[in-house]
DNA sequence: GCATAATCTTACATCGTGTCAAGCTGGAAT
DNA sequence: ATTCCAGCTTGACACGATGTAAGATTATGC
């Protein structure tokens, strides 16, 4: 692994994240890629055996700069399941803003690239461990409402997590993140904790 | 316009829908849907411009089927704001199983296809006009709550009416249609009404 | 400094969209 | 019944994007 193949790729990487991430989200052809890079298409090919390879590559990149573990640290950290789960949605709704972009691209994207979507999933599935932990730990406390079971206050947390309802909302009807927060508190606790 | 251009047409639209709505996702080229209507792929460029015309028309033959007005009867003669709300949320999870897959099939496909998309955005655009109007209903009762506006809760509305929700919940994990729509219910009743 | 890894150049196969131009055919109008 | 023609078919082509291949060139790492 020499150093330059290592650079090389980083460039790409970086190079795919940044034309997926623009503004007026482009077609992202492998030319593309390659030009921005200031690489031929060729190159990109002796890094990538194909598109959806580089896709995914580069989701999963972007995935590792995201410093996850340490902003989720507020809510593993949390002393009773209550603040866990306030913890953890504040978590989840700062971090709406930086992957939504790359969300919507890989939503833009072909069937052909299902399986770079597919990759997409998984990072949205640890997302949702974390809405399972933090019910959990508001079940041992008991102060899960007790119509839940665990499983189903998962599903109802995660759906009302909803990426998409956030940009609905902050992107497309000017809510301030501020509200928003605060409405989501609200409604999951709601839905989710005894009173 | 003769019969028999409108029966090809229709021909094609049926054709288009069937194959968008089919399980596992087929690219639909334009050769698919010639040879599933038995027909060749010119005479389908002879019905359709190109690929996001026949779209965005099977897309509007496909709501022209579902009886729309007539399944928002019951919220439209509602006799308060609460069960407006309730009506409505009914009739709108009675939707969701109909719609999603062609929702799904929709998003599968590529950025070419963006203005297709934008025809299922308008469709979706008219689910929230109702949103908005039994939030009004429920305002004009004085049933709201104070701290949201009109506009903010039909937004708060809308964001827990997701189809996407519904999906995760009954579709992939498993909730019964009747469980999904209680919880739905409950959840905003509780987000948006005065207790 | 040299070997070779990495990149470049050029060329080609394939597939899907969209266009074009004749040829064929069945049903409607007179 | 003949004619006419709208609608369909056949066949061919241009274009753009992906992916493959091979030889030439550069520059990195030892």
């Amino acid at each position: 692994m020499s150093n330059k193949r290592v650079q090389t790729r980083n460039l790409l990487l970086e190079t795919v994240l940044s034309l997926l991430l623009a503004p007026g989200g482009s077609p992202l052809r492998m030319v593309d890629v390659a030009k921005a890079a200031g690489v031929t298409r060729q190159t990109v090919y002796a890094h990538f055996s194909n598109r959806s390879e580089m896709l995914i590559s580069a989701i999963l990149h972007f995935g590792d700069q995201l410093d996850i573990e340490a902003r989720l640290a507020p809510s593993r950290t949390a002393p009773d399941g209550r603040s866990r789960l306030e913890a953890y949605t504040r978590a989840m709704l700062e971090f709406f803003p930086e992957i939504y972009p790359l969300k919507q691209s890989l939503m833009r994207m072909g069937a052909s690239d299902e399986e770079a979507k597919s990759a997409w999933q998984d990072r949205i599935r640890a997302m949702k461990e974390g809405c399972a932990e933090a019910v959990k730990a508001l079940k041992s406390d008991g102060d899960l409402l007790d119509h839940l079971s665990e499983a189903q206050a998962t599903d109802l947390y995660f759906t009302l997590l909803s990426m998409d309802g956030w940009a609905h909302c902050v992107l497309e009807n000017g809510w301030s993140d501020a509200d928003y927060l605060a409405e989501m508190q609200r409604v999951i606790t709601l839905a989710l904790v005894k009173q």
